[in-house]
DNA sequence: GTCAGGACACTCTGAATAGAATATCCTGAC
DNA sequence: GTCAGGATATTCTATTCAGAGTGTCCTGAC
């Protein structure tokens, strides 16, 4: 089988929607838009017939009659096949059980924050939460139009989990903003001393510094503490993580 | 500018590295893993050359002396040029303050859940709970080793980030889980109803359903709701969402 | 009557991966 | 002494995918 299983979220969506019925991709792109699934699921032309392609050809989906309409493009309808509904529930189970990991945007951002300037960083910050603010604010209102207008929350399950994850995030950098503004957080006056002038170039690392090797380092040691440290825990990660 | 622009994270990871001192791509990768970034950021070999030759042809970084040793492949070391500092701040800037949308697995498998019959779902969710308690109780102890060798919460911040958005998606999944074992969610009968028997065709929506257009829908109308007040939100959603 | 603009239904293209493959060197086991 | 296996440092290649492009039809404005 293609390594290429199971990639692309839009394949599932694809797989559901022909499972409701036989359609045709543009088709498909209208019923997943008119019930706000590109919200969940990344949706483009370009991607959606790749994606029919790919699944025609791993047999999950048939194509049926293709229709021609005046003198319109051609509409192929496709069906989905028993292996297609078997893979369907095989990825969908999947996708529930086994937490998949990620690389959220803002876990990169936070990853090299003392790269910026402490002002620089903490005003960022404070558009952040501004901005994560108005959003709460608009999903929260999606959430209840859709509530007044009759639909189950078991159709809104993916709005109210983005609300989790954004009221989550927002107290995390309500936290952060407050520990920076105050100087409070652990480690700041390492950063204060690296960037705080200007965002000159950053004084490089003691020769060898990366290779120390259970040597015990002095007690308030610059910097080298860093990567050593960061090499124990990501040695301590592993042994724990020899499963997924 | 080509489109590629800030698209891969990677990028800004090595522009990071390089900004600390000149380096050769592989030596690159040593620096991130020695630091644990691996778990922030996607590395692997294939896109790290693609990637320092696209931040090369930009002018971000600029080659320097290629060493051979001994007999082993050419490293061609490369430094960040002046425009690479001011791109790596900037995108940095712009990662911190601009929330990204993103498309969490997790959110596709809710979107598509009803999909699932409804005791496959449960027992999925119950695996998943038990997967995040693990990976909790991993990280934290990832965390509390990094304290234990004297790193700075400052350089920390990713791995506590990752644990409050775990907390949260932990206290969704227990609420769902309850929710369907003890039937309260609303909007569950209706997902009983078509999927209890087995994975049988679901029934096609009634002709022209997924056309209403403001139209009043009978109470307690059996399918087309679904759609029809999905498609409102969908709508109120959109209004508020023009900026983005 | 015609013309602009939008909906319809795809198709094309080039950049961007991810995973595997390559080739050398070094280390320790037997 | 040699041979397996891991580290070093990079290149290759087949997909994948996003964005833009194409051509047709329909509707309403003037």
């Amino acid at each position: 089988m293609p390594r290429s299983a199971r990639s692309n979220p839009l394949a599932l969506a694809v797989l559901v929607s022909l499972y409701e019925r036989p359609m045709h991709p543009y088709e498909v792109a209208q019923t997943l838009r008119s019930r706000a699934k590109q919200e969940s699921v990344r949706l483009n032309y370009g991607s959606l017939y790749a994606v029919v392609d790919s699944l025609e050809k791993r047999g999950f989906i048939r194509a049926g009659e293709t229709v021609r309409e005046g003198r319109r493009p051609e509409r192929t309808v496709y069906e989905i096949t028993d292996e297609g509904v078997r893979e369907l529930t095989d990825w969908l189970t999947e996708l529930v059980a086994v937490p998949a990991k990620e690389y959220p945007h803002f876990m990169v951002a936070l990853s090299f924050l003392p790269a910026l300037a402490t002002d620089d960083a903490l005003e960022a910050m404070r558009s952040r939460a501004l901005a994560l603010e108005i959003r709460l604010t608009q999903l929260r209102a999606a959430l209840r139009a859709g509530d007044e207008y009759g639909l189950p929350r078991l159709f809104e399950l993916e709005g109210e989990y983005e609300e989790k994850l954004l009221e989550a995030e927002l107290d995390f950098v309500r936290v952060l903003i407050k520990e920076i503004d105050d100087g409070s957080l652990d480690g700041i006056e390492h950063w204060r001393s690296f960037y705080a002038p200007a965002s000159a170039a950053m004084p490089a690392l003691p020769e060898g510094a990366d290779m120390v090797d259970g040597v015990a380092l002095p007690e308030e040691a610059e910097l080298p503490e860093e990567a050593a440290a960061a090499e124990k825990a990501a040695a301590a990660e592993e042994v724990a993580d020899s499963d997924r």
